[in-house]
DNA sequence: TAGATTGTTAATCGATTAACAATC
DNA sequence: TAGATTGTTAATCGATTAACAATC
């Protein structure tokens, strides 16, 4: 039923077509409406959400509650997630204040660092831990999902901290790929890589 | 000679290709040398390259000095990029920081707001200007790629006016995509996307 | 019923890979 | 020369799209 096999790209463009769902006022909206918005072909949108089931009514669309309903549950909108961060530099700090995440259902449950200036210290009402404690934490808490957000030369092994702590999923912010086993999802945020596809853009333009 | 008929996902492959290559410290780097590293098939490392020319040697594989070279040509890292902020909230600030950036020759040289409390302030010897001063700053210093980092509320009005006063390339924190002419070029840094790919892959599991 | 829009199939497009002749 | 590795072609794989019968 869930995902058999659904291509890659599939899943980014649901979360986009649930974006236009949720800020929609409309009882049905049609794959030719969310395309509208979102810019993917109505076939698109209509063969992605046909992966996971019949949502629609030929003739009208779909109904934006029951889609609601059924697009939260493919992506896990339907429960409350906890999350760990690990590092609480600048870019750790930034994410621990940013709202966005909590109205979602992601909450930071923990944050760790190893630097001494900044255990013990709260932001946004989290207390940061020694990375000491990163295992027992994590364990005891049964968290699955990890923000690491550390200096490339510590990334690979505190990914690997965090895989034997009970993490299943990385959100990575080091511009370094973490060697994992292939059960736990890892996703590389590399600015440095957008940034250079953005130089090179501009390069061949001149 | 350059980008014809590039398949989309080279660029990004390259810039990783690119790392190894500055880490190493071999004279000669072959395919499968650099596939090890990267988890790409050497194949794959070899078309790639090949896309923008013939730098290989037979029997022996990439001359590294050559191939650094070229790459960053390639890349665009051959030269210094200004970039320009708007928004200095958590994130902005946190980018402003970031020391990565300049190592690859990327320079924030401007940064607005709106928020009376930031403007005038001070964040990594960057002032931060008034976003009323954003057109004629950005124009002034003829900068062409701009880091947008605003509530999405704002992002798609600031993105346009961007584009107005000369910008060809935007890294967009925003979890909105501005609509924009199709040659200029955009990238979307959507954390809550991210985040939902993780969960729906967790979800899939239990 | 007439009009609208879904869900799905087959055709097309785009990217990757396997294989190997060419070459150092 | 023998050994190694490139650059490239053809085959394969994966994702998108166009088209339309089914259906409300």
């Amino acid at each position: 039923m869930t995902s058999n096999k659904i291509p890659q790209p599939v899943i980014p463009r649901i979360s986009l077509y649930y974006r236009v769902i949720l800020e929609s006022r409309k009882k049905f909206l049609s794959s030719e409406e969310i395309s509208r918005v979102t810019q993917f072909s109505s076939a698109q949108v209509r063969r992605d959400l046909a992966y996971f089931g019949q949502f629609g009514v030929p003739g009208k669309g779909y109904n934006t509650r029951l889609l609601k309903d059924a697009i939260a549950r493919i992506l896990g909108m339907d429960r409350k997630w906890n999350v760990a961060l690990v590092g609480v530099g600048n870019l750790g700090r930034a994410l621990l204040s940013y709202k966005g995440f909590s109205r979602q259902g992601f909450k930071i449950c923990c944050a760790f660092d190893n630097d001494k200036q900044r255990i013990g210290k709260k932001f946004n009402s989290i207390e940061v831990k020694d990375v000491k404690e990163l295992n027992k934490v994590i364990r005891q808490k049964a968290v699955r999902i990890a923000i690491l957000a550390v200096p490339k030369e510590v990334a690979q092994h505190l990914a690997e901290r965090l895989v034997d702590s009970g993490i299943r999923a990385i959100l990575n912010f080091a511009p370094l790929r973490p060697d994992l086993s292939k059960s736990v999802a890892i996703l590389n945020i590399d600015l440095s890589i957008e940034l250079e596809r953005l130089a090179h853009y501009l390069s061949r333009e001149d």
